[in-house]
DNA sequence: TTATTTTATAAATTTTTCTTATAAAGAAGC
DNA sequence: GCTTCTTTATAAGAAAAATTTATAAAATAA
């Protein structure tokens, strides 16, 4: 089979229309290079150049179609070494990331995507809405490679997680309840209210926090509802069925006849963390990862 | 720059994911395949494979990029390696060929388009009519490869041709001429006649041919309508305005009220000419020329 | 003709690649 | 745990390839 080199010899020859000439740009001698494209005629079985001593060698017609040929072969190998150094460097891939529907409102996925995007415009990112416990196996059964998701107590073995965004909890009240004016509410006086409380696909995250926060044994016996999301949650606080309980950004969806008021509580904040694998060596997923780091550490989360 | 052995190495290794067999399959010991492994990885600045003693081999994310590049760029490779070797032979490339529209009668055209296409399906034929004078300019000009032309008595220094075609003459007489029913004519009988000649952009060729053969001095005082071709020729004839001498393939035009007789006398041949450049070069063209020679033999063309 | 330029060829040298031999390290069996 | 086997890595010498130097051959120009 051909070699590159060979072919960059031809190539400098067809250019300079002089073996001489063509030497000193490769920076090998005249008859090194005499020699090669020799060879290289020789493997084709096809001569490719009129050599004239005195005046410009030139192309034989199957020179010409070979030069064209050769023009493209080398830039397809530069392009292969191109792709094969970025992707070294993780600045070409692709990565398959999943989120859960309320990292959504927070805003740190737009702002994540657009940091990456800027950083390495060349990573393709293929998101998808998926639930907590499907992107957990996803990422086990590598057909995932990040997740954003509510905290969790514990992870599978191979997973592990951290705090890409924190805000503080809201509760959102109908405008005519009694609590509605004030500047900040404290979870005590809130035991008496029915909650509505977001269900999700399994109950851990968000819900585990919640159940603590209002105290063991409690929920069980308080009247409650269920809902599929936030959205639903702060419809039916509108509807006054009750209240509820949501990280801040949920407050921006603006609801007719619902106050966000500020939670007081110690460590009242709803996180999102980012899961990969364990011992992931894709340079992409790795870059994805050095960057919500550094972010993590500017937007302040312990 | 890469060189297409590496490439070739890594994607052995790659496909068989294991040194040893892929040192095998390229018949180089284990040792000297780790080595240019190491240099691409080194050449790259990324990883591509993870060793595993005991098991196999794996590709990196950035080797399972670089290794859909590779197959790419081997391709090319022996694509360009390909085209060379083919155009070296004359098996891919282009022809410009230009004919006479008299040409088209004879079916000699088709024939050797037909022919040719049969050896030669990688060679594209740019075909077109011109007629003689500027076909001979072309051929000189490099714009055109090769030609068919009614024999001339000379050509330009640089051009030379052989006789591809050879047909007899017919006379084509209205069928309520007194000689319409002759098996054949002599042309000593059609000394009183008014001829229809096809008058082509120069006076060469088939009219040289017609006039010498009626005797010098004689067509000048003859009553002759000139005509651009054969078909308006021939329909002239049908419309009884005279008689007319055309090669036998025109007769296949069967126009209403016309018959043809064949013209008897010595060398009555119309003949078709390809026409070259003497030094032509180009594989592709050559192949052609080989081709009409041998065929030219076939047809007992002197 | 002579001088000059250009490509080809021969021989020597350098560089690269390859092989042989061996080491290191993980996996499997006892 | 230890030995054995297998696999990849490394070092050193051998082989092969490419390159350089020197020269020849051929064509042009003075």
């Amino acid at each position: 089979m051909l070699e590159t080199k060979q072919i960059r010899y031809f190539v400098a020859v067809a250019e300079e229309r002089h073996f001489s000439r063509a030497a000193d740009r490769l920076c090998i001698t005249q008859s090194a290079l005499s020699i090669q494209i020799g060879n290289l005629e020789r493997q084709l079985g096809a001569r490719l150049l009129n050599r004239n001593k005195k005046t410009n060698v030139t192309l034989t017609v199957a020179g010409q179609m070979f030069l064209d040929e050769a023009y493209e072969t080398l830039e397809k190998v530069e392009h292969a070494e191109d792709v094969g150094r970025r992707a070294g460097r993780g600045e070409v891939g692709h990565i398959k990331c999943g989120y859960v529907a309320s990292a959504a409102f927070s805003g740190v996925l737009p702002k994540l995507l657009r940091q990456f995007r800027a950083g390495f415009p060349n990573v393709t990112i293929d998101l998808q809405e998926i639930d907590t416990p499907h992107q957990l196996d996803g990422i086990v059964r590598q057909q995932l490679d990040v997740g954003i998701i509510r905290p969790r107590p514990s992870y599978p073995p191979n997973i592990t997680a951290h705090c890409i965004h924190s805000e503080d909890l809201y509760v959102a009240l109908p405008s005519s309840h009694p609590l509605a004016g004030n500047k900040s509410i404290s979870v005590k006086k809130l035991l008496d209210e029915t909650f509505i409380v977001p269900q999700f696909a399994e109950a851990a995250g968000f819900e585990l926090q919640i159940t603590a926060m209002l105290g063991e044994a409690s929920l069980e016996e308080r009247r409650i509802i269920k809902t599929r999301d936030f959205l639903t949650a702060v419809t039916l606080v509108s509807a006054e069925y009750g209240v509820a309980i949501t990280p801040k950004s949920v407050s921006r969806l603006n609801i007719e006849n619902v106050a966000f008021i500020p939670l007081l509580k110690e460590k009242s904040v709803a996180d999102l963390s980012l899961i990969h694998r364990k011992d992931e060596d894709n340079e992409v997923v790795l870059n994805m990862l050095k960057l919500t780091d550094t972010d993590a550490k500017q937007t302040d989360c312990e």
